[in-house]
DNA sequence: GTGCGAGTATGA
DNA sequence: CATACTCGCACC
């Protein structure tokens, strides 16, 4: 600021003042002055379009889908152009556009279809779903590739040259037939091909994927693929470079950084190119063309957005399918029971191994479920290694790496049956029991009953017992067990040395974490996925699900049997989760416990929306909306969840869930979402988080 | 969320 | 009667 006598001062400022006055300003667009904005409030009640004035001087810039500057109650906001039209159905005064952020339509109509859509299925405002779609303007980005000009179009990506990987699966050539056949053109109406893949044993998802996309790209097709994980991103993108020829896609993550995410943003925007790969975000990636949409491992929870609306890349990418006509691909080792659902309702096929091929791919899966058949060596005792877990480990040690697999730490205590250590359940809503803090009996997590009359229906038992999780085997107790053999650690526990990508065929003990396993050049010789019990006592709905998906991954990266590939799953042979691991079928796990979910009233055979926040809140929210006729709704009780980190005592928070049939889903996200809004239009009351159909439902 | 007008409390 | 404050609501 420059120092100038105060009357000076003065002067300058009224000649700005009566310049101001005396231009006159701009008259209104000639063609629709009129743009319908969406403004970046994330309120419920504001959950709709607003008019302004598009200004003669903006019109050309001011197009739908651009972002924007404007004077909302008094404030200057941003927002997105959702449509230009001629009328407005607006009596009240209408403020102009105060700016037109960037000229680059980032928002694409089909995009802003998808997120409104998405924000209606899981009870959100539209806002909030915009700004996980489009990431934050970066001007030098757009600089830059304005003076970098034009790209050189390269030549379409040559075929792949046979169905590779997918030949050996059923209905594998005829999906990539139809991907790769220029002459199908998918639309809305004529929708391609849905298919729920589960990959086999000793498949490099990479090359497969890498293959359907090589396949689709040169047919025409825009390709989106998302994927869990940074580390998937990386093996994919580098099989892409390898089938698909470099240049030709774009990766779209988060972790790229502020500028080189817009920037891959922009080129996809642009038409660069026509195949992204990335993590949750980029399902709304604005591909141009979309022709194929592929979802890897969608039981992976870092697949579920986890701010609100809370919505989750499968079900998006669903949606997406069925707006733009693109095909769909959910490929996994396993198979999340809403991928079974969508194959048992037949909106998608399967394309899995056929029975023989599973048999000569797959390894040798072994059991031991009692600690009587501790192994006699001293030092595999102390690491409480089962009899048969040390002799497989110590035999294949000599041909290869073992991959131990151990739980994360930190699951929450749980009831089980004395008798027989079933997890114990509510025996009026299937809720997990638990002793809830400052409670003597135990309760229902989800209903708040007390389980005083409690029977096992399993074996009869009466008697509840506590179940001591989270006790984890360190690598050093392993490493004694086997000496000499080198100790690896893959994990994303502090203190480790991160997660490892592969590691080579050299004989080595290998700990990971699941979801942190690396590959294994050739494949391990030998698996052992250690404390089955902690991971299916958990009290969540999805704990037999999850514990499947994990342990096939796992065994999915050992040799065939016929190359004395063994996988030795410490838990309770009879039991359903391990079964589906010795039988490698994780499709039939699905679908029984697909049918189960149906019997209980649970997603995803049926819609169930949980609320949480303070007690007042919860009954408040409730109270003000107007539930489907056949909702239930079950509590408030408190949510039984420990907060971690500080015992301060903050005001407790309630869960109450809602629980409909599937198609009265969409009227009870409306209905929350409605009596959300009258709620936050009267300023009364703290929030409640509202989730539809939960990943975490313990 | 913010800004504003109506309505009510408060003090010279 | 003037000013300070809260409350309710609209926000284009």
């Amino acid at each position: 600021m420059t120092t100038r006598p105060a009357d000076e001062q003065l002067a300058l400022v009224a000649a700005q003042v009566r310049r101001a006055r005396t231009r006159k300003p701009p008259g209104p667009a000639e063609v629709d002055p009129i743009a319908r904005v969406a403004v970046d409030v994330s309120l419920p009640h504001l959950d709709r379009p607003f008019d302004y004035v598009v200004p003669a001087p903006l019109s050309d810039a001011a197009v739908p889908g651009t972002r924007v500057r404007v004077r909302f109650a008094g404030t200057l906001l941003d927002g997105w152009v959702l449509a230009r039209v001629a009328h407005t159905d607006h009596t009240g005064r209408m403020e102009r556009l105060a700016k037109v952020v960037s000229p680059d339509p980032v928002l694409t109509p089909e995009v802003a279809t998808l997120a409104r859509a998405v924000a209606d299925r899981w009870a959100g405002s539209l806002v909030d779903v915009l700004r996980a779609a489009v990431p934050p303007r970066h001007a030098a980005v757009e600089k830059a590739l304005d003076a970098a000009g034009p790209p050189a179009i390269p030549l379409p990506p040559e075929p792949p040259s046979s169905p590779g990987p997918w030949t050996d699966y059923s209905g594998g050539p005829a999906l990539l037939a139809r991907l790769a056949d220029p002459s199908l053109a998918f639309g809305p109406d004529a929708p391609g091909p849905r298919a729920v893949w589960t990959a086999g044993p000793g498949e490099d998802p990479a090359v497969a994927l890498a293959t359907l996309v090589t396949a689709a790209a040169a047919a025409g097709r825009g390709v989106l693929v998302v994927v869990p994980d940074a580390r998937d991103v990386a093996r994919l993108d580098a099989a892409l470079v390898a089938l698909l020829g470099p240049g030709r896609h774009r990766v779209l993550t988060a972790d790229l950084g502020p500028s080189a995410r817009y920037r891959a943003f922009l080129e996809i925007r642009r038409g660069h190119v026509g195949v992204v790969v990335g993590t949750r975000a980029a399902v709304f990636a604005p591909v141009r063309d979309l022709g194929l949409v592929v979802l890897w491992d969608d039981g992976d929870d870092s697949l579920a957005e986890p701010h609100a609306p809370y919505w989750h890349a499968r079900e998006v990418l669903a949606q997406r399918a069925v707006q733009t006509g693109a095909a769909l691909v959910l490929g996994s080792t396993s198979r999340s029971v809403e991928a079974a659902a969508l194959v048992s309702s037949g909106w998608a096929r399967e394309v899995v191994l056929p029975r023989a091929v599973l048999r000569r791919r797959g390894p040798r899966v072994l059991t031991s479920g009692s600690d009587s058949d501790l192994a006699r060596d001293e030092a595999a005792r102390s690491a409480r290694l089962p009899h048969v877990a040390w002799e497989t480990a110590k035999s294949a040690l000599a041909s290869g790496p073992v991959l131990v697999q151990v739980p994360r730490r930190g699951y929450v205590p749980s009831l089980a049956c004395q008798t027989c250590r079933e997890p114990a359940r509510c025996l009026h809503c299937h809720g997990p029991l638990g002793v809830a803090s400052g409670h003597a009996f135990p309760s229902c997590a989800w209903c708040g009953r007390l389980a005083a009359d409690w029977v096992c229906p399993r074996c009869s038992g009466t008697t509840l017992r506590a179940v001591s999780v989270g006790e984890r085997r360190t690598a050093e107790e392993l490493g004694r067990a086997f000496p000499g053999v080198p100790v690896r650690v893959s994990g994303r526990d502090p203190g480790g040395a991160g997660v490892l990508a592969e590691v080579d065929a050299t004989p080595a003990l290998v700990v990971a974490t699941p979801g942190a396993e690396p590959r294994a050049d050739g494949g391990y010789a030998a698996a052992l996925l250690l404390d089955g019990r902690v991971m299916l006592d958990r009290p969540d709905l999805r704990a037999g699900e999850e514990t499947v998906r994990r342990w096939i991954a796992a065994a999915s990266l050992v040799r065939p049997a016929s190359e004395g590939g063994t996988v030795v799953v410490l838990a309770d042979p009879s039991l359903a989760p391990v079964q589906a691991v010795v039988r490698h079928d994780p499709a039939g796990y699905a679908a029984r416990e697909l049918v189960e979910r149906e019997t209980l009233h649970l997603p995803p055979a049926w819609r169930v929306a949980e609320l949480t926040g303070l007690q007042a809140d919860v009954e408040d929210l409730l109270e003000r909306t107007a539930l489907p006729a056949a909702a239930s709704v079950l509590g408030p009780v408190p949510v039984p969840v420990p907060r971690r980190g500080g015992a301060d005592a903050t005001a407790p928070k309630m869960r109450a869930l809602v629980v409909v049939s599937r198609a009265g889903g969409s009227a009870l996200a409306a209905a929350l979402h409605a009596g959300a809004a009258v709620r936050s239009a009267h300023k009364d009351g703290g929030s409640v988080a509202v989730r539809i159909d939960p990943v975490v439902l313990a």
